[in-house]
DNA sequence: CGCATACTTGAATGTTTGTTCAAATGTTTT
DNA sequence: AAAACATTTGAACAAACATTCAAGTATGCG
């Protein structure tokens, strides 16, 4: 038997993420996938910041800032207040930082194996 | 005061991720951001499968599915072991399935507010 | 009102990314 | 040894993405 598959295959293609589920997944960290929103959403995490400030401190463009926070918005990870001419941002919830601890040991696990 | 800044900036610039760790950050989250690769993910959670299953479980050709294998294994989240003709994939650990229920659970939130 | 400031938006541009296709490597079977 | 099979690899191509730049909206100040 050569072609043969080695498993039952009709049962595991039921575990098999659908398309949908899948793709809502990666569009999630997709999100989290570009250094410089990291850089924001950790400057947020000190506390609620204006656009301008923002882009001072994580060294970008006001524009840069402003078409990641709305990507960072879409997916629900940041909230916004406006207050006159300045929007201040802030984190949504924690849960991102948890996210970010698990992970972060993970990538330092990596070094030994 | 206009132009002046509404927090103490530099105090906040030492919270922000510095880029190294940052860009670490992004791309094991970037390695999570495409829908085939979780396909191939939530298959190999079933147990280990060869290359050719797993295309056809994944609905993918074989050349993709091995590419993908590639980056997978780049960022430790998958093994394999070679037998004869074939090569087996397996998950690494279950670390990922933990991020899964948890990002699912975020997701679903999303819904209400 | 008129100008400066804060932020957003859209088009343009260069880069990254995933798939396909063809070819290369390695293994087993006849 | 030849043919079939399993997997990997590299180049080519289209699609997605992040930044820049310029223009647009909106709020506050003189």
């Amino acid at each position: 038997m050569s072609t043969d598959e080695y498993t039952n295959l009709s049962e595991i293609r039921q575990h098999v993420l659908d398309i949908a589920k899948a793709q809502r997944m990666a569009e999630f960290f997709a999100t989290l996938s570009d250094p410089n929103r990291w850089r924001i959403l950790s400057a947020l995490a000190t506390g609620e910041l204006r656009v301008r400030d923002l882009a001072d401190v994580v060294d970008m463009s006001e524009s840069a800032v402003s078409h990641q926070l709305r990507i960072l918005r879409t997916m629900r990870l940041v909230r916004y207040r406006k207050d006159g001419r300045n929007v201040f941002y802030g984190l949504k919830d924690d849960h991102i930082f948890n996210l970010y601890r698990d992970i972060s040991e993970h990538l330092d696990e990596s070094d030994d194996d």
